[in-house]
DNA sequence: ACCTGAACACCGTTCAAGT
DNA sequence: ACCTGAACACCGTTCAAGT
C-alpha cells in the first residue's frame, strides 16, 4: 500500500532529508509564489471540493497557475503530497483543553468526537488514513495529547495504549461508515435518510434478506441516531475498560 | 466515493437489471470461455497477488487471454467489478455454527475474528469495504447471521443493531491498522516487528514526540500482542454493552 | 534555485465493427 | 451473443533543458 505507484514505499516522514530545506528568503515575496505550505493548502481545498477521484497533480498545478512538473520541486510524488495533506487536516482537530480537575473520560470523548468530525469533513482523509503511516507532526501531537488524557485514568500504562488504540479504531470505523453513506447521499443528490430508505427498499426485494442494519429505527433523523449510536458505543467501550 | 470514475454512483447491487442474464447454455463449455464468476475469481486472485495498485482491467484481461474490452460485456465498469470481488471474499468468511445452547458472545467473537481474518487476508478488500455499500448477497448473509447471533443476547432489538455496528466498526478499524503495518512491512521486506522498531527509532528523533503507540511493550511478538489487544477491546465492548 | 516542454508508459472506457 | 481494434481523454512521472 502507501505508494499506489511506488513499489518500495517510504513515508514522507521517514525520508532521510527531513524536509526540503526551506529557503531563507521567506520574506513577503510575491503572493503568487509557490511554496510547500501553499501547495498543501491548495491540495486540501481541492480534495475537499472535488473529491479524491477528481484530484490530480495536473489539476492542482492548474489551480496554482503552474506547470505540473513544478510541484515535483516541492514534493517528491503524489503519495507524499497526500500524506502531507493528511497530516495538515489532522492539525485542524480541536484538541480539548487538558484540565487536571475534569473527568478524563470527558476529554477522551471530546477527542474522539473531534476526530470523527474532522474525518467526516474530509472524506478523502479517511482513505489516506487507512493507507499511510500516520506519524506526521500533527498526528504525533494528537497522539501525545490523547496519551496525556489517558494518563489521568486508573488504567495501567500498557492498558492505556490498548484502550487508546481501541477507541480510535472504533472511531475510524464509525467515521468510515458514516462518511460512506453521506457521500453516496450527496452524489445521488438525496439526503442520507432518503438514500438509506431507497437502498433498504431495494434490498428488501431480495428473498431471505431482511432490512437489518438499514431498518428505520425510529422517527428520529439519521443524524440524531448516528450521534447517539456513536456516543453509546463509546460509552460501552469506556465502561468495559474500567470494569 | 464509490465510483472513483463515475460521478453518479450506483452500486452494482442497485442496478435495475439485477444481473446480466445468465446464458441458458451453461453446459460444460470450453474451459477457456469467459463468464462472470471466472472474471471475478481471477480478479480476486490478481488483487491478492499484485495488490490493488497494480491491478488493472488491462492486466486482468491479459490474464484471461482476452481483450480488455471483452470484460465490459460482463461487468459495466471497474467499480462494479471491485464491488463484486469484495462480496465474493465476504463469502469466504467462515461463519460459526449457530448453536442455541452456546454462549452468543462466543459466536460474536468468532464472527468478529473471522471477519478480521478475511479482511487482513485481502488488503484491497479493506479499501473497497470503506468505499462501497456492502449489500451484496454474501454481505447480507453475513449480516443476517450476525443478527441471529445478537438475537440470542439480552439486548433490546434496537441495541442489538447498535452493538453489532459498533463491533464491526471496531473490527474494521483494527483490521485496517493491522493490515497497514503488515503491508508496509511486506513492502519494505522486513518483518512487522523490525519495521515498527525502525519507525519508532526514526520518530523518536523528533523532539517532543515520545514513542507512544509504537513503543515496544514487551518481549512478545507483535502478532501475539495484536491478537491479545484485539480480544481485549472486543471483551471491553461486549462487557460494556451488557452493563 | 526554481520552473518548463516534450515525452514515456500507462490508465478506464466509448464506439463502431466484426463473427 | 460475444469479442475486437482503434481511438479518446486522461493519468503520474522522468529527463533534459531553460532562466
Amino acid at each position: 500500500m502507501a505508494g499506489k505507484r511506488d513499489s518500495h514505499p517510504r513515508s514522507v516522514w521517514l525520508t532521510s532529508k527531513p524536509a526540503r530545506k526551506r529557503r531563507e528568503s521567506e520574506s513577503a515575496a510575491g503572493a503568487g509564489n509557490l511554496d510547500r505550505e501553499k501547495i498543501i493548502a491548495t491540495a486540501v481545498r481541492l480534495l475537499d471540493a472535488k473529491g479524491e477521484a477528481q484530484f490530480s497533480m495536473r489539476l492542482l498545478a492548474a489551480e496554482l497557475n503552474v506547470t505540473p512538473m513544478s510541484l515535483y520541486w516541492y514534493v517528491s510524488n503524489k503519495d507524499d503530497l497526500l500524506e502531507l495533506a493528511l497530516d495538515s487536516v489532522i492539525g485542524e482537530i480541536r484538541l480539548p483543553k487538558i484540565n487536571v480537575r475534569s473527568d478524563w473520560r470527558k476529554d477522551l470523548r471530546a477527542l474522539a468526537g473531534a476526530w470523527r468530525h474532522t474525518l467526516v469533513a474530509h472524506p478523502w482523509a479517511i482513505r489516506c488514513y487507512g493507507e499511510y503511516l500516520n506519524i506526521g507532526p500533527q498526528s504525533m501531537g494528537f497522539t501525545q495529547r490523547s496519551q496525556e488524557v489517558m494518563a489521568r485514568s486508573s488504567l495501567s500504562k500498557e492498558d492505556q495504549l490498548v484502550a487508546l488504540s481501541a477507541v480510535f479504531q472504533y472511531v475510524y470505523g464509525f467515521a468510515s461508515t458514516e462518511s460512506r453513506w453521506l457521500e453516496y447521499g450527496r452524489k445521488t443528490g438525496s439526503t442520507v435518510d432518503e438514500f438509506v430508505a431507497e437502498v433498504a427498499a431495494s434490498v428488501s426485494g431480495i428473498p431471505g434478506a431482511q432490512g437489518g442494519l438499514l431498518e428505520r429505527r425510529s422517527t428520529q433523523t439519521m443524524k440524531e441516531l448516528r450521534d447517539r449510536d456513536f456516543d453509546r458505543a463509546l460509552d460501552w467501550l469506556i465502561a468495559g475498560m474500567l470494569a
